[in-house]
DNA sequence: GCCGTTTTCGGCCCGACTGTTTTCAGTCG
């Protein structure tokens, strides 16, 4: 069993142990015990057969999960669990992502109504019997039924860095068990999307074939949907990801990972273009319509060639106009990972990071980069516990004192929050001092559309600020942009030189690319960074990267490209 | 339930807002 698993398993439970109202304290040591094994490389099942070693030696594992971890290894669950799974319906667990109902709410509704799924919470509330609980009203009701609508929009989809997960995993373990030599991804995790429904695998060559039995045999496959000669398609871990795994023959291999890379509307646009040339376009290669004399299959590059194209990089296959811009010579130079020279948003233990400056700077040199900023979270966000005025400037000190020691520029700068009003949540001599402001909001997300243009607005007229956070707010999978007028704050961060953010966190990336290239087409100028809590979240830049190439951007668009005096002049206050 | 030690138990992140109240519990971040 995977440590993912276990850490799953110990945070379900802490779920329903808020629920059952259990000590506050005792969920978050299971909390924290799941994140702690989440992040830990050794293996928690090899740590529990290996006499020389004990679980209690990751940090928040001690006498008591270690016993609960046996017991998942034994049997899959354990007594607490089991006991509250016996208490609470099977839909608690979703329920609870439900945006309004908490464990109290919902613990009450538990007592009172026969309660099992989703659909008996929405025909409750449809009914209008919410309001007939205490401190419960109308309001409530609406709020639980739109965030319903969410939920199901969002059910059966996955984050991307998860379908990049699962593809590194999957790849390399074809290779080794079936000696798969060429396993590729295809499909919208090819093309970058922020969210995937399913995973779809090619493998060709050597081992091809034993590579779907390989697959259906994995230990983290909990049900095979189907295997044949050609295809197998299985259920994969926890959540139920479907990988589609297809074995093909090397001279298709090419016809096959442009078909399945998609998107449906790219194909059809592009089989469109191969009837008009008398061609036809299937998975099986690209053939001459009249003779049926195939032209090419082999790679993509020949197929797009043999139509008059320049090879499209996946990211632009939506048929937005990537097909007529690769006729006619017009496709960008897509920005790349390589690109990128510094990582200009990132969190410390200073508020709610988990490493040190020293940690992070460390990292950021490690990725091979010439500068980072380290932004902390300004005081309004209490939970994180941000800077306040003091802590801002004496940060800032501190990072120009020991700039010379860390090996890499540092920017001292701050994650600083917009209020409810648009003013700065810190003051503007103290955000002065720093290097590099970001402008973020983090509340009050449902303000009027005219209310919140008119926030964010207010806030950039602060000479500090240099870069627009996450400019939508969304969440992936949990919660929708914020809505105001788009183009006319774009069109302010153009004239006061704001740059917008292309938050790389797999939860947001945000922006996403129909509004990038919006912004773009008015002028904006981009950064691309994680807004990292631990070191090994700088990697998430790849996602951010190809955010940036689904909206069509260069190098030259984004800024954190460009080498540190270039940077440092466009953080330059306005 | 974990941790750290003042070695046997006390501390563990908390402020703002919302919708429901008529003084505040619950949710969110």
């Amino acid at each position: 069993m995977e440590n993912r698993e276990f850490a799953r398993l110990l945070e379900e439970t802490a779920d329903l142990m808020e629920i059952a109202g259990d000590d506050g304290f005792r969920i978050r040591s299971y909390r924290n015990a799941a994140a702690a094994i989440a992040g830990t490389p050794a293996r928690v099942e090899e740590m529990l057969r290996n006499p020389e070693r004990k679980v209690t030696e990751i940090p928040g594992v001690g006498k008591g999960i270690a016993a609960v971890l046996g017991e998942i290894a034994e049997r899959g669950s354990f007594e607490r669990r089991d006991e509250l799974l016996r208490k609470y319906p099977p839909g608690a667990l979703e329920m609870l992502k439900i945006q309004g109902l908490g464990p109290k709410s919902l613990a009450v509704l538990f007592s009172h109504f026969e309660l099992k799924t989703i659909d008996d919470l929405e025909k409750l509330c449809q009914e209008h019997k919410l309001q007939d609980l205490p401190r419960m009203g109308a309001k409530l009701e609406e709020k639980v039924l739109r965030s319903i609508a969410q939920y199901r929009k969002s059910a059966g989809r996955f984050l991307l860095s998860y379908g990049a997960r699962v593809a590194a995993e999957l790849t390399a373990y074809l290779g080794e068990k079936a000696g798969a030599r060429q396993v590729t991804a295809a499909g919208s995790y090819r093309r970058g999307r922020e969210t995937i429904g399913d995973l779809d695998l090619l493998a060709t060559g050597v081992g091809a074939r034993e590579a779907l039995d390989a697959l259906a045999g994995h230990p983290s496959v909990t049900e095979v949907l189907g295997k044949g000669e050609n295809k197998a398609s299985v259920k994969y871990g926890g959540e139920g990801l479907q990988v589609d795994l297809r074995a093909l023959p090397e001279e298709s291999f090419g016809a096959a990972l442009q078909y399945f890379t998609g998107s449906k509307e790219h194909n059809v646009a592009l089989r469109g273009r191969a009837q008009r040339m008398g061609l036809t376009l299937n998975e099986y290669g690209l053939a001459r319509v009249e003779d049926g004399v195939r032209v090419a299959g082999a790679t993509e590059e020949e197929i797009y060639a043999a139509l008059g194209l320049a090879w499209i990089p996946p990211e632009l296959r939506e048929n937005q106009g990537e097909i007529e811009a690769a006729a006619s010579g017009g496709l960008p130079k897509l920005i790349e990972v390589g690109d990128v020279r510094g990582d200009v948003h990132m969190h410390t233990r200073e508020t709610d990071g988990r490493a040190t400056l020293e940690e992070m700077a460390a990292a950021g040199r490690a990725m091979g980069y010439e500068y980072i900023a380290i932004t902390d979270h300004s005081k309004a966000l209490a939970m994180a516990n941000g800077l306040d005025e003091k802590r801002v400037v004496a940060f800032a000190r501190r990072v120009r004192k020991m700039g010379p020691e860390l090996g890499i520029r540092v920017f001292s700068g701050l994650e600083c929050d917009i209020r409810k009003d648009g003013v700065m949540d810190i003051e503007e001599d103290a955000l002065a001092e720093l290097d590099l402001v970001i402008a973020s909001v983090h509340s009050h997300f449902s303000l009027e559309p005219a209310a919140m243009t008119e926030r964010i607005l207010r806030a950039m007229e602060s000479p500090s600020v240099r870069i627009l956070g996450h400019p939508t707010g969304r969440v992936l999978l949990h919660r929708d942009a914020y809505a105001y007028e788009f183009e006319r704050v774009v069109k302010e961060a153009v004239r006061r030189g704001v740059m917008l953010e292309i938050n790389a966190s797999p939860e947001r990336l945000d922006l996403h690319a129909p509004l990038i290239r919006l912004a773009k087409a008015l002028g904006a100028r981009f950064v691309i960074s994680t807004d990292a809590h631990d070191p090994k979240h700088l990697a998430n830049i790849r996602f951010g990267v190809q955010m940036a190439r689904r909206g069509w951007l260069e190098a030259r668009d984004v800024i954190n490209t460009q080498g540190v005096e270039e940077f440092q002049k466009a953080i330059q206050k306005s």
